[in-house]
DNA sequence: GAACTTTGTCCTGTAGATGGAAAAAGATGC
DNA sequence: GCATCTTTTTCCATCTACAGGACAAAGTTC
């Protein structure tokens, strides 16, 4: 059942596997103009690597106008497995080595269930993801699960959307069963790294990735790293104030943010607003269905409704009032909105931006893009196993 | 009028005197237990340094039962010159290279007379502090300045309240009038880096520090490192909006923090209860100096005066709120709280202890201490010398 | 096919790291 | 006062890592 991965022997030889994961297949000769290591050290720690079987040759280089480069690439074989425990459903993603996408399943399921159904279902989904022949086993495991983890353990902390989860030791568990190194982290930072590795915030240094689903959260990129914080809550902005004396919020307090604004908010607006006969659109749908969704008011707005439509726009302002705030202090070279309710698309992104750029100072919008993820659902899985492979492709 | 001063000629070294900065007078044995470098090794190195001169044998160290070792300090005749530039005034330290304040100068100046002007105070300021004996001549100084600063040039961009400053070279014309190298940094920055290095915030590695004077700015310290943001402009707090349809500020927009409580606010908000008789305190200090300050507020406070304390804690709920946000967001270890208002003290704490635990999340705030700035208008100048000094013992 | 480029391998000299031995300097116990 | 034990420092022989040059192999260009 373990599968045995090899590990970087010293900090050059990570350096060259996160190279080529990044980078994808690349000769000798290209390697060394990426690193600051003579040829023949170069040479010595590639062949230390071709001999762990971490890296395989593959072929020859085109000539650059001399004789032709080896290429090298990592191993083929390898697999690592990307998880995004969501509050209403569960993603598992198989990549290579280069965390390309082989295989991604998507199942509803309630995280309140507790982590022993939950760990009972992804690990079905992952053998399911084996037994297609995408994976012989794994090299590597990345856990994203919806609240605050202590990240050096894998642990959640006090996450207040999933009840029963508190202190089960995931990493350990996981680890175990799964008979592969894992890791654990918040599902908004694994987002936020996988808009870096492969979507829209790649070569940002510090970023801002903001991920609006059940709840609100936010992904805090500070130099190319995430930022957890003290207790590993940084970045939990669903409960600013924006309203002082608002909405009553689960956690106890009044205006915050999650309670004006999430996938949940947008919803009970929505039927709300349907049930007073205020939108035609959305009251037919309540009909069909028998609730309302955040994609449902989605494809209303779509399909033009004016309810809909000013419900994302008056939501918009709002996350648009608390990014401006964070815009004004962590000065960001990009923000990224991302989650489930990207569906709301231009809409709220026009609104948001409008509030962002009126509110926050001319220096720190002044070059600012606001945008979407580009990777939709596939992002938190893709940085799970980003999170992994920067945990196998380093020392020991 | 140039003045040599060696540098590190590698990382080890650099090592050995932030070691011998931060910790004082040190035996090689002792530093052989803090650093992992072979006895031999370190012989090299100290031998290396010694003969810079960047330090200095130091007698002999107390035995620990046995041979009793030789110390090793900083070479004492090391200068470091500390300028602090607010808006309304100058400050000036000499230190040593163990950074402790030798001498420390302070001149009302408006920074609105531009570079030139402002220069010519700061150059006859150390002038001053040289002919009184402390210095011979200066090996590094650090500038804080009240607004952004692009840093790695450490030029001015765009400061609101600095007319004049914008684009100025002022690591370039400083370096060249003083003859030693120069670092330029946002005065917050500098404050935070003063409190980390001499003051509350030793051995926290996350935190904020909070500086109200004639406008409010935030310090952020990620990993020990301060983090200035994309552009230069990050912990621009002042212009976070508390109120939506609150007082109009200098920025445009309105309802700003800085509107509601800065140093200038509240000045203003306590005139105008004087003119309108509400406080018999504030009314006497009016007509005797023709207009009010904070410190004026804080005087009454201390008397007091219900009015005085009514605008101060009312300032600090604003402020709180703010700071309740950041807090969310950041998940600091500790928030220092400094500037010239520090003056009201512990009524301002209290309001702002209250509102933020109130506003923020349990595991967010769960260990949080909220405190005042232990080293008052030093912080400034001890976090420039601190500045400077990081660059001096860093590889050339 | 000659001349030039690029790439990979081999080799050597040097700087740095390691760890033991021994000397220096002091503490402790009898 | 003397022998023994600690701690610190120096010295040295050894080992490893690495840079950089020389050279061979493989291609391109004219």
């Amino acid at each position: 059942m373990r599968r045995m991965t090899a590990r970087p022997e010293n900090a050059h030889q990570a350096r060259l596997l996160r190279l080529l994961r990044d980078n994808g297949s690349n000769s000798r000769a290209q390697m060394g103009d990426r690193v600051e290591l003579s040829r023949s050290k170069l040479a010595v720690e590639v062949d230390r690597l071709l001999e762990t079987g971490l890296v395989v040759a593959d072929g020859l280089a085109p000539s650059r106008g001399g004789r032709r480069s080896h290429n090298i690439r990592l191993a083929p074989t390898l697999r690592f497995l990307g998880v995004d425990i969501g509050a209403t459903s569960i993603d598992v993603a198989v990549t290579n080595a280069e965390l390309e996408v082989l295989g991604h399943l998507n199942q509803p399921m309630d995280v309140r269930e507790g982590p022993v159904a939950v760990f009972e279902q992804v690990l079905s989904m992952a053998a399911k993801l084996k037994a297609s022949g995408l994976a012989e086993g794994f090299d590597g495991a990345g856990i994203g699960v919806p609240g605050p983890v202590r990240f050096p353990e894998g642990v959640p902390v006090a996450p207040p959307i999933m009840p029963g989860w508190d202190g089960f030791p995931v990493r350990e568990a996981l680890s175990q069963e799964l008979g592969c190194p894992v890791m654990v982290d918040n599902d908004v930072n694994l987002m936020a790294m996988g808009e870096q590795h492969a979507g829209v915030a790649r070569s940002v240094g510090d970023f801002l990735c903001i991920k609006i689903g059940t709840g609100i959260g936010c992904g805090i990129v500070v130099g190319g790293e995430v930022y957890r914080g003290t207790t590993g809550s940084a970045g939990d902005i669903g409960h600013i104030q924006v309203e002082p004396a608002g909405r009553a919020c689960a956690c106890g307090n009044r205006g915050c943010l999650e309670a004006h604004f999430s996938g949940a908010a947008l919803a009970a607006d929505a039927e709300q607003a349907a049930r007073e006969g205020r939108s035609a659109v959305l009251a037919s749908r309540l009909e069909t269905a028998g609730r309302l969704t955040a994609e449902d008011v989605s494809a209303a707005a779509a399909a033009g409704d004016t309810v809909a439509l000013e419900l994302i726009r008056e939501g918009g302002k709002r996350l648009g009032q608390v990014i401006a705030g964070l815009v004004s202090f962590f000065n960001p070279g990009l923000v990224v909105i991302g989650g489930g309710v990207t569906g709301l698309g231009h809409t709220l992104l026009a609104s948001v931006r409008t509030q962002v750029y009126r509110q926050s100072l001319p220096l720190a919008t002044g070059n600012l893009p606001i945008v979407l993820g580009e990777l939709g659902p596939a992002a938190g899985a893709i940085g799970a196993a980003r999170l992994i492979s920067d945990h196998v492709f380093s020392p020991a």
